[in-house]
DNA sequence: CTGCCATTTTACCGGC
DNA sequence: GCCGGTAAAATGGCAG
């Protein structure tokens, strides 16, 4: 046999384990959206919330990039633009 | 009425809190996949390997079986629906 | 044989057709950046312009789908905020 | 120079408009895929034969391949890899 | 050839 | 309970 059959496992395995972990956080937030949606909470408002707290960060990033862009964008011009 | 932004505050905090668990867990897998690959192994074949046995074997049977219909259907290979 | 591979065959080939007409598109796009490459822009900052351009509109009901969610947020409080 | 910010908006419109046409084509392909739904069929299952069918057949018998020996190296049953 | 970005597909959640 | 829409994940394509 040519590939390392007890290395494969170790990986398939640490991934299974990781991914057990990640079901368990997704788990956890549904369970903490149905309570606040037992208290009265709407939980979509509660995700639009969360997401844009989250986009008010990485949007940030993005428009970073954009000006970086459009910096470069104005250094190529050498534009004719009345032409 | 006792609903109040103090509670939606706390539960938001929670829910981003444990997000960021399973961002944690996410860039863990990948990582793993990463290295298996820095190590030789085909990373979308081991995606298949761990979504395979997620799968129970009746589920897996039964798509095998839905796609082995449809391509008889069309003529391609494999079967013999109509017996 | 109890689907009808007639259906199912056209529906197949409606949709490989437009398929191939979009893959079409897709080359088409990607000749005129290469052109426009080719006179000196960078598609890079072309490619920033049209993703832009294109947010412009459709960001535009993004804002007003989190405009509604938070009119009915306000709606909602009944707030004791300073509890 | 004649690199022209006139020769750049016509390429800009020319991305834009294919772009358009792509656009159509991607919801005529929605539709078709909607509309055989509703006559009984599997989108799902639908979507892998048109995958499967643009795979061609030896890099569809790799694949399987590669997965097996996998499968194999995990002790997961099918077939004999050290042979 | 590798990393990144866009597209496509899958899974989830809320509404009917 | 199912369906439709929406967000996450994964695949594929492109540039460097």
């Amino acid at each position: 046999m040519t590939i390392s059959a007890e290395n494969l496992q170790l990986y398939i395995e640490r991934i299974e384990c990781l991914e057990e972990e990640k079901a368990t956080s997704v788990s956890n937030i549904r369970d903490v959206y149905a309570e606040a949606k037992g208290n009265g909470f709407d939980a979509k408002i509660m995700r639009a919330i969360v997401k844009l707290r989250k986009l008010t960060t990485s949007e940030a990033a993005e428009q970073e990039t954009m000006i970086d862009i459009y910096k470069a964008a104005l250094g190529m011009v050498t534009s004719e633009v009345n032409s």
